[in-house]
DNA sequence: CTGGCTGATGATGTGCACAACAGATCCGAG
DNA sequence: CTCGGATCTGTTGTGCACATCATCAGCCAG
């Protein structure tokens, strides 16, 4: 038997999916860049069938978009689309509170924890700002868990994915200063763990809100300069 | 050459899966029900393999899920998933307005006119409550166009999809009174229109939301009696 | 020299045959 | 009569070959 996974099919499919999400939201496709089909899949050792079904799921969230006889393409978010997106994420950090706020668990809490550790250690790679892109990226799986409304966070969880490209985007282009950017997200995620410490998720969910209302100031300063 | 529509490849997978899509939401498929590939491609006079990936996207978006070896099944929602929903659409109500409120143009205006002669119009079928949950899938249809912000509509409209089945199917089982909805909804319609034709989207927002909250009543009351 | 056209090339989309899998059915031993 | 297991059937998942489409390079007519 195998010695703990199931390498299901299905699981396979999910893992996958998985993968290549966070590949997208990460920046190592960059938006507007060729996936090619057979490349992938014989990088994953399986035919192009059950790839094409994963890039549909990812298309039809949004992130890929393919084009007969052309190829496979990361999207390109408009300035208006992001706008749109940010601004529902600062209400829906609202709204995690206020609907069903989740006490957080004892390792929920270590999880933030190790967040905040991981963040404090974190140094400028002056080569690239993936480690910060991770741990932002597993910062915002985290908080889904404290909310216990599921549409909501697997909804604000999306809308990150879609804005997490530009915002990535904007560290490789030296439009937004990596330095700077890890020491905002190391206080805020100080500041948040600090209100969950307390119990207080209202307060978790105001700073998060103010950090993405920030973040979105940053990224709209850098646009009128190009 | 081609009358008017481009019959290519992609658009025909889009519309599959809009026509999909409605037939779920509709109840053509009842929850739970099992959809076969073979049939339904051959319905479609496609093979199997364009389905299969209208099927990937549509379980992508968490309304139909898949077994091997078992078959293809639309889902069911747990109560607590339901009720998240609806607390959810009626949050999302008040954001629409506050968001970024569109005026409406001339022509959605028009259509909300023939939604209200519509449900003016509309008697109680006894073998059928289809021409209701039809014309309530086209009223949400036509309440995206109220808010500039896409991602919040198109949200606010995939809640929608996962609530209706529900809905309709307490039609079905008589559980909610077809005759009481049909006026209600008729109502609804009449007053959202006056809103509109004031140039109040918030009056139009709140009226949607109240609606909204008190079909969930209905349903939350139905549900005690089982 | 220029402009348009044609063929080559490589991409995604499609159809089909087969593999993997789960559940039901049937048969036989006790 | 009951219970257990092998088998059989129908389903989704996978691999592969081919069709369809868009792009671009090269060529030929003007």
């Amino acid at each position: 038997m195998g010695a703990e996974g199931t390498p299901s099919a299905l699981d396979r499919a999910d893992a996958l999916e998985t993968e290549l999400k966070a590949r997208i939201c990460l920046l190592d496709y960059a938006p507007g860049e060729r996936l090619s089909e057979a490349e992938l899949a014989a990088e994953f050792g399986i035919s192009r069938t059950p790839l094409r079904k994963v890039l549909a799921r990812l298309e039809g969230a949004g992130l890929l978009v393919s084009r007969h006889g052309v190829g496979t393409f990361v999207t390109e978010l408009a300035d208006e689309e992001v706008d749109q997106t940010y601004a529902l994420r600062l209400e829906l950090a609202s709204l995690a509170a206020r609907l069903d706020p989740c006490p957080p668990a004892p390792e929920v809490l270590s999880q933030f924890r190790r967040l905040a550790e991981r963040a404090r250690a974190l140094r400028p790679d002056p080569d690239s700002p993936r480690p910060l892109a991770q741990l932002i990226y597993d910062f915002i799986q985290a908080q889904a868990m404290l909310c216990a409304n599921r549409p909501l966070m697997d909804f604000a969880t999306h809308l990150y994915s879609q804005t997490a490209r530009l915002w990535v985007h904007s560290l490789y282009t030296s439009d937004l200063d990596l330095a700077e950017e890890i020491q905002l997200f190391a206080r805020e995620v100080e500041d948040i763990l600090q209100a969950l410490e307390a119990g207080d998720l209202e307060a978790a969910a105001l700073i998060h809100r103010a950090h993405v209302s920030l973040s979105w100031r940053r990224l709209k300063a850098r646009r009128v300069r190009h």
